[in-house]
DNA sequence: GAGTTTTGATGTCAGCACACATCGGTGTCA
DNA sequence: TGACACCGATGTGTGCTGACATCAAAACTC
């Protein structure tokens, strides 16, 4: 059969399923036979198996006896899943995606900033500081590559520093959207004075401990990045998901 | 063994392995043998084979040639997912992860509700005011109950309104928290009068198309409930996860 | 139309071949 | 004699396959 693949079959099955569901190639309720997968992916049962097992634990697909494997709607995937982000940044739903991520952003990053200030390990608030300041030297040159590198891993450092588990890993999506952003053209040539004066401020804030100052700075940034973002996808629809009736 | 299972052993060998891994039973750099999982749980190696992938993607556990399945730290746990999170609340992690669970609403809640002022279709804007204002009756009342139901649905509605698919994930972990705190006695006998004026200003608000009244009023919300479970967790240690050099 | 049987898919099991990292022995060279 | 490189044995995850169990949808009977 096929040989000389570096990543393992089971990788490979995942992947391949999961790109397809989650961009829309295949579509709610579509009904696969397990059989069926084997001859199209050329592996043998336990490998389609042992996908189908990691897709139903993300939400993306049910298994039901005598009927087959059935795509299960978008509302019941795990958002939060990374396998999921990376799919929906890849296909159709880059634009909504995108927007929940920067919308998920700004609710978290001011309170990250808050307890960071009340939590944060020293040499954490220190290095802050001194990143902070290295991003004013990189924006003052316009030297945007270095720049880039510094503001992820300053906005890193500040999630980090909350101490909270989930807001920590929320750092590799956050890095997404700061990439994605300068990539896709969306980021000033200089960064606005203003957001670097605030980036500052976050620090100092941190450094001194003064949590409230913190978050409204960070909120100042994360108002900004909205308002840069936002009409990127003023045409991505909203959808509202039905709340059960208890 | 045990017969009767109404689950499926695949279910079961995901749920033996998970709590008992969440739970700190396994500790971190474990390694166990997939044969020995076999006859530990009298099942088959598919059984134990699908399990693992399914934990593996959760990043609770990684597979290496030669050695066997190895326990990963905590750090690299998903936070996110439901299964993860109610593991964590069955076992010794109850404390940390009600912190950190109370912590994300806190930051998300406000921000919910300004979007869901700004987009929540107009059913869902009359049902908030309705919850509101019955939550007030029942508060007064002294119908606790009653009161908590509401409270779920309130809360519910405010994420799922947002439009923001990544907020509205987050209703069954909120739905636990809020459950979580009246059980275990952390709720005052008769809720506070500020605070059922702050949903109905919260209700009203987002009716109007008030995002920011919205936020604020929802932020009073969120600093009181932070207030009041603060204590109770008090004594968890906070875990700094380092950040990676690029 | 209610109850029963048939059917066809997933669920589970057990045995095999293969890939490959680790370990220990062997041989070479200084 | 000692240090180091090489290499094969070993063990364990990866992948494949045939067989049987289970169970719910669908067809059938009355």
């Amino acid at each position: 059969m096929l040989t000389s693949m570096s990543t393992s079959l089971h990788h490979r099955a995942v992947e391949h399923l999961g790109t397809r569901i989650v961009g829309g190639a295949l579509p709610t309720g579509h009904v696969m036979l397990a059989e069926h997968l084997e001859d199209e992916l050329n592996v043998s049962r336990s490998v389609v198996r042992e996908a189908v097992r990691v897709l139903q634990s993300l939400g993306l697909v049910e298994t039901i006896k005598r009927v087959g494997i059935r795509v299960l709607p978008a509302h019941r995937w795990n958002p939060f899943d990374p396998l999921v982000i990376r799919w929906r940044l890849a296909g159709e739903g880059r634009g909504a995606q995108l927007r929940s991520l920067a919308e998920l952003r700004s609710a978290v990053e001011p309170v990250a900033a808050e307890l960071a200030a009340g939590n944060a390990p020293e040499s954490l608030r220190q290095e802050l500081v001194g990143i902070s300041l290295a991003m004013k030297e990189a924006g003052d040159a316009g030297d945007m590559a270095r720049f880039l590198d510094l503001d992820i891993r300053f906005h890193a450092l500040v999630l980090s520093g909350s101490g909270n588990e989930m807001f920590a890993n929320l750092i590799g999506q956050v890095t997404e959207t700061l990439t994605g952003r300068t990539v896709h053209g969306l980021m000033p040539e200089h960064p606005q004075k203003q957001a670097l004066q605030w980036h500052m401020d976050v620090a100092h804030a941190i450094d001194a401990r003064d949590g409230s100052l913190a978050r409204d700075a960070a909120a100042k940034i994360m108002r900004q990045t909205i308002a840069e973002l936002a009409p990127s996808w003023d045409d991505q629809p909203r959808v509202f998901v039905p709340v059960a009736r208890n």
